[in-house]
RNA sequence: GGAGGGGUACCCAAGCUGGCCAAAGGGGGCAGACUGUAAAUCUGCUGGCGCACGCCUUCACAGGUUCGAAUCCUGUCCCCUCCA
């Protein structure tokens, strides 16, 4: 396939912000200038959705692809099994193979909304192939004699887990990881691994191994982790994680959190996330005070697009402006339908809240009113013992607000 | 296998010479003020049920001692360090 890019994607990964660290970073830019390059990223099936942080690989992947390259997504059935220390303080739970399974399922659904897989350019493969049968003499001797027990106990990723205790499962996924490269080199003559950069150490592992038993000239590239200007991840929220998952995070909630990013992080998110040119990524993340509003909404806008589709940001944009431009309207908010009876006969307020979710005791609820974060129908409740009844509802509804920002509609049925 | 250290609420971490411990402090979170649906700052809250001083569940797990235990004893499980 030719290469038609009028610029090196290499120089757009960096220009947007992507490129963390890389392998002799010029040659690599070179043969991305030159030929149609096979490359993978790897997808460990940890939880039954994809999160907002893996859409930062996932974006440099459809960057590469719009470039003429050939994505591998390797989804990690066998490397779940073992579990990546990276990162982590402590070993994690074990999974069943069914609940791996179920997950690299959902991954792979999920990924058909990014990467046009049918197209034959991209392979979604799983490592649980060749590792399924391997025995484990043949991986130590192979595989197990290239490295260095010294070098892999000074990497940053084991180093933290000196202290606090490693398995030597967890000690084996890199070169587990490592083994991946060489088996899709083998098998697809992939020449580049992506990944984030906190899997900088997995991804030089499998680097070495494959130029030392091929002798090929292969690569490693980080990409940027999804952290705020400080540092601190993003894509976490009170609730927990953001995830792709309509039903895990809601459209809403998800354009939400993207709306509500710190000043400082909307350009890079935008350049991240969204395929915005730079000219215009850079122009609104240049706006200041109120204006940059406009840039964030444009965020949340572009970026629950991809992920959810024009519809649904369509709604969840609608939804937003709408609470917070006072006009109220209520048609997109999450709501709770209660029996008509039951406000017949009156409902406290602080049922109301428990059953709508909005507060998970009935406690919480009494600090909230206590505080005056409840406000029925923008009328702030100064009452504990306030009773909800059939005549505070407007045309079947009634709207329902924790703080600032969180809506919640109750509906008669 | 031996010796020592440890498992405390969402996380980190005090307490562990028995009552004043629902359990210090920090982080996180929630709410209020200020604002731009931002950040920073300040204030309050942060086990549950009733809410008023009450009750219930909680300090790895299971028992025991005691009027009373996170704190003492016994057993079990798990983790760390050193030795083999």
């Amino acid at each position: 396939m030719e290469v038609f890019a009028v610029s090196n994607v290499f120089d757009i990964l960096q220009e947007r912000g992507f490129i963390e660290q890389s392998t002799y970073p010029e040659e690599l830019r070179e043969l991305l200038g030159k030929e149609s390059v096979t490359f993978y990223t790897g997808f460990d099936a940890t939880a039954s959705s994809l999160t907002l942080g893996h859409l930062i690989p996932i974006m440099a992947m459809k960057h590469m692809q719009m470039a003429g390259h050939k994505p591998i997504v390797l989804l990690g059935g066998a490397t779940t099994m073992v579990g990546d220390p990276s990162g982590k303080t402590e070993m994690r739970r074990m999974m069943t193979q069914e609940e791996i399974q179920a997950n690299a399922d959902a991954f792979k659904a999920q990924f058909s909304r990014f990467l046009d897989l049918d197209s034959g350019d991209v392979q979604v493969v799983n490592n649980l192939e060749w590792f399924r049968d391997m025995s484990f003499l043949e991986f130590v001797r192979n595989i197990g004699r290239h490295f260095s027990v010294n070098r892999m106990l000074a990497a940053e990723c084991y180093k933290s887990r000196l202290d606090t205790g490693l398995t030597f499962l967890e000690f084996s996924y890199m070169l587990m990881q490592s083994y991946d490269f060489l088996e899709l080199y083998r098998r697809y003559n992939c020449r580049l691994q992506m990944g984030g950069n906190d899997q900088w150490s997995n991804i030089l592992g499998g680097y070495e191994l494959v130029r030392r038993e091929e002798g090929a000239s292969v690569y490693a590239l980080t990409v940027k982790l999804l952290t705020t200007s400080t540092g601190k991840k993003m894509g976490k929220t009170e609730a927990g994680t953001v995830w792709l998952d309509p039903e895990r995070t809601s459209p809403y909630d998800f354009y939400q959190y993207l709306r509500n990013v710190d000043d400082q992080d909307v350009e890079n998110c935008l350049a991240l996330l969204t395929f915005l040119p730079m000219d215009e990524v850079r122009r609104l993340g240049s706006l200041k005070d109120a204006e940059i509003n406009k840039a964030k909404e444009i965020l949340a806008y572009e970026v629950t697009k991809l992920v959810h589709g024009e519809e649904e940001a369509n709604k969840a944009q609608a939804a937003a402006r709408a609470l917070f431009g006072g006009a109220g309207s209520s048609e997109h908010m999450p709501s709770t339908a209660f029996p008509e009876s039951r406000f017949a006969e009156g409902v406290d307020i602080l049922t109301v809240l428990t059953e709508a979710g909005l507060v998970s005791s009935r406690s919480e609820g009494r600090r909230l009113i206590q505080q005056g974060g409840v406000h029925l129908a923008d009328e702030r409740v100064e009452d504990m013992e306030r009773v909800v009844t059939l005549a505070d509802f407007t045309d079947g509804e009634l709207i329902l607000r924790k703080g600032k920002k969180t809506y919640h509609k109750i509906v008669i049925q």
